[in-house]
DNA sequence: CTTCAAAATGTTATAGTATTACCTTGCTAG
DNA sequence: CTAGCAAGGTAATACTATAACATTTTGAAG
């Protein structure tokens, strides 16, 4: 069962248990999780939403950890080779990995209203997509799957 | 059977009609295919390939259609929301669509080495995310299915 | 046929997203 | 110690997209 991240959830806990995992990995792999790379992270996951590259820039120069664009995509740059946080294609914005580790194919949920996204998983082979690649004689190395629509709290208050 | 995109065929034959095809479409719908928005179709249609914005625009200023870029994005717009045209969200870019007129939640298959785009099927709610969304209470407005790799002709060539 | 309103187009300016290039810093292997 | 390299700082610029407003075209009503 997933999409705890549109569910009321202990996210004190939930953030401090994603960086663990996210440290680990970057030690198991002898990745540098520096302090812009690691305060960006920190920044995207404080919240189970998408945030633009200048936003977070915004975020860290604010704490005085540098200024100008290349230090906000540099850092995005890290965290989605490394799988601690993803594109948003749909909306060129960034969001925190609530799995880092776990090599996943994500999809992810997307709320058009408040911007909320909830990771799921997808098996790019096993879709029809996967059916249309192979006989096609496509390879698939990379696939983006995204669903935008309403989040169960903004179909309520009816944004 | 699909990707006819990645396939020798009789390209002329096939852009004739699927231009019919977006004629019939208009017409049905009282749609105006002004001379603007059937030329950029065309430009979109003469190769299946993902053509950004200013690309576009550039071919169609060579033509004395217009120098600006809200005259590409006017023409994308309206060709987009009739279905006649698709964009590419993991490139900014935008690809004539191959069945115009069926209501469709297309996927694509993208090459990263050609930018050659072929377009399948989807069915968003069979998914595994649409079961994703299901128990997650989420409602699903627009999806995005994207698989980036390589086609079998840039396999062949080591591209 | 004329008139009017809506739709489409033309143009300027600007907002938003991303990268290139170059320089400096600090670590670490030899 | 120091050469080499990864990371970070900064300036400039490229690419993608939209806002705002003036003008022209179109088609329907009278």
């Amino acid at each position: 069962m997933s999409a705890i991240e549109f569910r009321d959830h202990d996210h004190a806990a939930c953030m401090r248990s994603t960086m663990q995992a996210a440290e680990a990995q970057c030690a198991a792999r002898g990745l540098r999780l520096t302090p812009v790379r690691r305060r960006a992270l920190e920044i995207l996951l404080s919240e189970h939403r998408a945030l633009g590259a200048y936003d977070l820039l915004a975020h860290l120069s604010a704490e005085g950890l540098g200024a100008q664009p290349p230090v906000a995509y540099r850092a995005l740059d890290f965290l989605v080779k490394a799988g601690l946080a993803h594109k948003i294609e749909a909306l060129n914005a960034y969001v925190g990995c609530v799995h880092p580790g776990e090599d996943h194919a994500p999809a992810f949920l997307i709320c058009r209203s408040c911007r909320s996204v909830a990771e799921a998983e997808t098996s790019p082979t096993k879709s029809r997509l996967g059916d249309a690649a192979r006989a096609a004689g496509f390879r698939i190395e990379r696939s983006v799957v995204e669903a935008e629509g309403l989040c169960p709290a903004c179909q309520e208050t009816g944004a």
